[in-house]
DNA sequence: TACATTGCGATCCGT
DNA sequence: TCGCAATGTA
């Protein structure tokens, strides 16, 4: 049949076999985006399977979304009422379903991080603890940790400790407390939630395991436990589960994720089949030779045999460059190069890179060569003062218990409510276990409060009630409209100066298309629905790939893509891998992982910089080459020689840069010493600082290319 | 009591 | 470079 024809036995059997469990260890490149697509397909056509008895589980929404496209390319429209989406999308999906028997009601808000944040720094104060050592990021991200687990205060406690431990107890009791009060979710309680539902209420378990007969998910190694444990359930009655992932491309320990739950999948489903592909049909042979070469080194892995029929391509490009700034114009320069050479379009590129922060450098440089470029992530739409403010008014007006949005808002335009007025009104509501707007509605019974603060708290209520009752049938887009006016917020913008003031306008206007958009595609265009869909949106999701521009975002944002030409930026001890990481073998290996991921999404050119220093919030910091670059083969290496007037001025050439305080500045001649090779002479030399590459004649006339960290190198004095 | 300013500290990856 | 906490001023 079609749905067959082009795929490979592997692949085949990966997409046929409909009865019980199923693994799949997919390689980089192996297609397994294109497997689960027509395995879904063949669901539909082929087994009989009814659409909504199949969830499908991707990593990011864009994802989901481009799955559904897929699927409906070779099947038709059979693929709506498929649930599709990431994790928390589908359990956010399933407790507004069932939610009710847990105590949540549909309309609940998300909590990001930020909020978070302020519902922990409320809490600590509340218990005295302002000025004790235990720092609000530290405790969230111990309790998220917990949830991530699925334990409980009571099992976090039970696991005993230390006297802080036992204080983080006490604090998660009361966030839990606090989440419950006002209708809130985290992110984490967005997949425990289900969980509990589905243990606690056989029933509802019930619901949902006897209809998805058939559950599909993506990344598996990048599940946690609660995924794992919500997986479990779901696939109880019919164990249809099929996985998909790659031991070597988990990338999302720090948040919780455990491999092991790949690892030990023939365990927990003993029936299961294991199928693995690993025909890598993306990359070059040296670009996977290299990656292999460079994955094969982590000790805690499944060892594959990834093997690839395409031609052996380019080698791997290594570029020594001075600083990010150079790097940045070395990288568009490339850009620029190719397309003019070899007829390369702007998007074929990406660049990427370990941290947010190395984009602003790089943005910098393609803005100076007028390179159009797409920025992935950094700072977030939706995390923008006055889209946060806005969509904080929208929380409250849906949930009124919301009090972590409520606080947001309640000054915000100055209203003349400050934090004295404020806590008055917090200590009155918290004293009778009331919400925040429930106070608002009974601001006569709150003591010493002076008439004006009075009257500003009863202002303020009463534009909250004004504002429910005009918002009553109306869509999502108008509510937006009606809010930014009423609140006072426009005329707030318009007393900001003239730069900020427009640009600030200008977004809460893309908050109004974006709420048209919404309106225009959803199947169920409520205000709730809009909410949660900003909650949930990643910088990825927001990537629109179609643009003609060179794309840049982090190593981790790139995971599941591919590019023809990839530029990996900043190989340097302390960013890949990254510094938090030296001490830890786990996270040492993650950090090879993350390298792999990035090498692996290149399809025809690799090109990988390396700067011998930067500027960093203290100042000039000279930097190493990664060590996942000293583990690449030379065989697949060809190092780009700055000596090319495009990157380096003839006087910087032969003579390095001694910018870098007491480092040895090294010239034609100078002697050196190597462990391996004994004594030598350099007779060429380019580059700068640690990023030196020295040609070496040693004794016996061997001449070496080093791209030499000194730490390899000693140098005898006076010879 | 509300709001502006200054200074300091942290600063990876992100649902 | 940025956000936030402590401090100063109206």
């Amino acid at each position: 049949m079609h749905l067959l024809r082009d795929l490979n036995p592997g692949q085949q059997e990966a997409v046929t076999r409909v009865t019980g469990p199923v693994l799949v260890l997919a390689g980089a490149g192996s297609g397994k985006t294109r497997v689960l697509a027509h395995r879904i397909a063949y669901l539909l056509s082929a087994a009989d399977a009814r659409p909504h008895e199949i969830l499908a589980v991707t990593f990011t929404n864009k994802a989901a979304g481009e799955m559904a496209d897929r699927v409906r390319a070779l099947v038709g429209s059979v693929a709506s009422g498929i649930w599709m989406g990431t994790f928390h999308s589908i359990c956010a999906r399933i407790l507004r379903i069932e939610g009710r028997r847990l105590g949540i009601s549909p309309d609940f808000t998300i909590y990001d991080d930020r909020d978070q944040l302020l519902l922990i720094k409320q809490i600590l104060s509340d218990l005295g603890l302002t000025k004790s050592r235990i720092t609000p990021a530290a405790v969230l991200s111990r309790i998220s940790w917990a949830k991530a687990d699925l334990l409980s205060p009571e099992e976090l406690a039970a696991r005993g400790g230390s006297p802080y431990d036992k204080r983080l107890v006490d604090i998660y009791v009361e966030y839990e407390n606090a989440l419950r009060a006002n209708n809130a979710l985290d992110f984490d309680d967005l997949i425990c939630m289900p969980v509990r539902l589905f243990k606690h209420h056989g029933d509802a378990l019930r619901r949902f395991a006897d209809r998805f007969k058939y559950i599909l998910i993506d990344e598996y190694q990048d599940t946690n436990r609660a995924q794992y444990e919500l997986v479990r359930l779901l696939s109880s009655s019919h164990r249809g589960v099929c996985a998909v992932g790659d031991d070597d491309q988990s990338i999302y320990r720090w948040r919780g994720a455990d491999v092991t739950n790949l690892l030990n999948f023939e365990r927990d489903f003993p029936e299961a089949a294991v199928v693995r592909l690993e025909q890598c049909y993306r990359s070059t042979k040296t670009i996977l030779a290299a990656s292999q070469a460079i994955i094969q080194r982590n000790i805690k892995r499944k060892d594959k045999n990834l093997w690839t029929g395409n031609p052996v391509g380019r080698k791997i490009m290594l570029s020594a460059v001075r600083d990010e700034q150079a790097e940045g114009e070395f990288v568009a320069d490339m850009v620029s190069r190719l397309i003019g050479e070899e007829g390369k379009r702007l998007s074929d590129f990406v660049v990427l890179y370990r941290t947010n922060a190395q984009s602003r450098p790089m943005e910098d440089a393609f803005r100076r060569k007028a390179v159009p470029y797409v920025i992935v992530g950094g700072i977030k739409f939706y995390e923008r003062k006055e889209i946060k403010d806005l969509i904080a008014y929208l929380r409250v007006l849906v949930n009124p218990r919301d009090s972590v949005s409520l606080s947001r808002i309640i000054n915000v335009p100055h209203r003349g409510i400050g934090d004295v007025t404020f806590n008055r009104l917090r200590a009155f509501c918290n004293d009778r276990k009331i919400s925040l707007s429930e106070g608002l509605t009974r601001v006569a019974e709150i003591e010493g409060l002076n008439s004006a603060s009075r009257g500003k708290l009863v202002a303020f209520g009463d534009l909250l009630r004004g504002l429910r009752e005009a918002m009553a049938g109306k869509s999502v887009e108008e509510i937006i409209k009606l809010v930014a006016e009423r609140s006072g917020y426009m005329a707030y913008l318009q007393t900001l100066d003239r730069v900020e003031s427009i640009a600030r306008t200008e977004n809460i206007g893309e908050l109004v298309a974006g709420g048209y958009e919404f309106q225009d595609r959803s199947e169920e265009p409520t205000l709730e629905k809009f909410l949660e869909e900003v909650s949930l949106v990643m910088d990825i999701d927001l990537w629109d790939d179609r643009r003609d521009a060179v794309s840049l975002m982090t190593l981790h944002n790139a995971k599941g893509l591919e590019f023809p030409v990839v530029f990996i930026a900043g190989a340097e001890e302390g960013l890949i891998p990254h510094h938090t990481s030296f001490e830890d073998r786990a996270e040492m290996e993650e950090e090879r992982r993350l390298f792999y991921v990035g090498m692996t999404r290149a399809k025809e050119r690799l090109f990988i910089s390396t700067a011998a220093g930067r500027r960093g919030f203290k100042g000039w910091m000279p930097q190493i080459v990664s060590r996942f670059v000293e583990d690449i083969p030379e065989e697949y290496l060809e190092i780009l020689t700055l000596s090319d007037e495009r990157y380096a001025p003839e006087e910087e050439r032969n003579e390095p840069q001694p910018d870098w305080g007491e480092e040895k500045v090294v010239r034609i001649g100078t002697l050196v010493r190597h462990e391996e090779w004994g004594t030598g002479r350099v007779v060429g030399c380019e580059g700068y600082g640690k990023q030196l590459r020295l040609t070496v004649k040693f004794g016996g006339g061997r001449v070496k290319r080093l791209l030499a960290r000194y730490a390899n190198l000693e140098f005898p004095e006076d010879m």
